[in-house]
DNA sequence: CAAAAAATTGACTTTTACGTAAAAGTCATC
DNA sequence: GATGACTTTTACGTAAAAGTCAATTTTTTG
């Protein structure tokens, strides 16, 4: 039931370095729990890892990861917090919209790039 | 027909400064004329640029974007240079899908949070 | 054509996100 | 109790991607 990760299995596993998950830790994005000085690191804690490195490759910085991460915290229980925290959303939802036009658009062209080099392909075995 | 276009008319449109623009002419990524010393920028310049920023926002470095870059410049002609092109290509669609999946999920996420927020709302309205 | 506005280069600085090295503690196992 | 694998903290280092500043041109315009 309480099984713990150490921090190299989780290195292992997410391909990061331990200096990475420290760097995390320091800046706040996981609170992984002590035996002693060795940190032990729970599932939701492995979880929360993930997120963090799909934050990173979609080239959200440190800040804006925290930003995430706070919104998935939970509703607060006040109105105005949870207007806020609703208008945080939203801007996060734009960002991402844009990042997936941009794919789209990039994805795009990279079809086109292929359909020339296949063309040109096809031309130069027929003999051109 | 020959419409140039000023380094702060592109720094305005595209909102970065003048430094960015010649900092990705020094890694090589552009290729302004001169008039003198002045840059002079042209559509195909500035389409470029477009480029270069959208590959930024998806958290590409400059690396990858020069590489994206090459990649757009057209098939070469050789058998050989076609396929490892075809590879690269590959390679970038790879990167993409991955970026798009995890785009995708965060979305997801954030619809949750949005939803859990709603609900948040509805019911101190009614009064709890 | 003189003054103001814009653009240039070069050097130095900053921020982000870790890398790396030193020096020592922890723990299982032989 | 020695070995070896793993972990810790502290602290300095670094690469990428610009920002900032100063000292000139260059261009524009009144």
């Amino acid at each position: 039931m309480h099984k713990y990760y150490t921090i190299t299995e989780l290195t292992r596993e997410f391909g990061v370095s331990t200096r990475t998950l420290r760097f995390y830790e320091d800046e706040g994005l996981i609170h992984p729990e002590r035996r002693g000085r060795t940190r032990l690191f729970k599932a939701s804690d492995r979880h929360l890892i993930g997120e963090i490195l799909r934050g990173r490759r979609l080239g959200f910085t440190i800040a804006e990861i925290r930003e995430i991460i706070d919104i998935y915290k939970g509703p607060p229980g006040e109105i105005g917090q949870l207007e806020l925290m609703m208008k945080r959303v939203a801007e996060k939802r734009d960002q991402l919209n844009q990042k997936r036009k941009d794919i789209e658009e990039t994805l795009a062209e990279l079809d086109n790039v292929d359909e020339a080099c296949l063309a040109r392909l096809a031309e130069l075995r027929v003999g051109s």
